[in-house]
DNA sequence: AGAGTCATGTAACGCGTTACATGATTGT
DNA sequence: ACAATCATGTAACGCGTTACATGACTCT
């Protein structure tokens, strides 16, 4: 599911502009997708040239015009397409994870370190959705449940065994300090 | 870090040809992160030039000779630099959950289906790492304990949590089936 | 005064995937 | 017989990021 597909879904569920769209990619999907202008505008260009969405234009002051974007039936139709596609192995690519393979090339307090960073994020993560007000849609509390529930298990994951880490920085970490 | 680096990281813990370095990644790295035949044989020449690495060239019958790659004392510190650096927040990219967004245009067969299909995957991933054998690595131990402990609690959450989007597909879904 | 929000876009570039090419040997 | 494993590589292509361009208005 590309970009463009993606935010053909998010117009199901409202009209929205590039800049809206944009929010949505960082709020309920922000844990498992992500997406900058670069890809968003063009995607609705593309959209639009194909008829699958239409724009209007909302002429403001001192900025440029806003678009808004609808969904047409014929992009209806191509979106159950993609929904009822099977959807392919999850793409995950975590730095972090990658350095802790290497820890025993680190030093205890760096290893430490990475690990408090984490345990940090993962916290301002868990009370971002927490936090966040219900949009009334089963879907967005069921998706922020999801993330918090990941979130979580991270975080105690990390608490209860960082020592396997740190001990082996400590065993065989003398030469990265 | 890019597939290059951890190539790089790879090799700091034993020497490798590129089809064993691919094993790898589809081994205790699996799950946080991916590399095709077509980056990682490029990746490793390019190192090659750069005098990260060193070949070593053994000859064999029916097979293209197998290039056996050793981390050079300029690799290290390359890589030890990639260690110091702050780890980029991770990427994550699921199609499964981008889909759930949308339960309700779906029949609620099809998020049954779904969610099945996912508990399925995830069974299997978590049979997967506890099946490996010790590698000795605490770092190896770790990640595979990290992995399981997601897959519990991502396997967990659908199976409490998948009533609030079959029941929503029950009532908007109509349109669907 | 400076950061953040609202608002849209383009161009260059990087990184990696996919598909193709080759082919013996081993397991089911 | 057929699939999987071992083994390396190239070329085209897609997708998305990053950086740049522009600029007013509002909050701290």
């Amino acid at each position: 599911m590309d970009i463009r597909t993606l935010c053909l879904g998010i117009l199901t569920l409202e009209d929205a502009t590039g800049y809206e769209i944009k929010k949505t990619f960082e709020g309920e999907l922000s844990h498992f997708y992500d997406a900058s202008f670069g890809s968003i505008y063009p995607a609705l260009n593309r959209l639009t040239d194909e008829g699958l969405v239409t724009c209007t234009e909302h002429a403001q002051t001192g900025r440029p015009d806003k678009k808004v974007y609808a969904i047409t039936a014929k992009g209806r139709i191509e979106f159950m397409d993609a929904l009822s596609a099977k959807p392919r192995k999850d793409r995950i690519r975590s730095e972090f994870l990658a350095m802790l393979m290497f820890a025993g090339l680190m030093s205890s307090s760096r290893v430490a370190g990475l690990i408090d960073d984490r345990i940090n994020d993962l916290e301002r993560d868990i009370a971002f959705y927490e936090g966040c007000r219900d949009t009334g849609r089963n879907e967005d509390l069921f998706l922020r449940g999801f993330g918090c529930a990941i979130y979580r298990a991270e975080r105690d994951y990390l608490i209860e065994n960082r020592h396997m880490l740190e001990a082996e920085a400590l065993l065989a970490g003398s030469a990265a300090e």
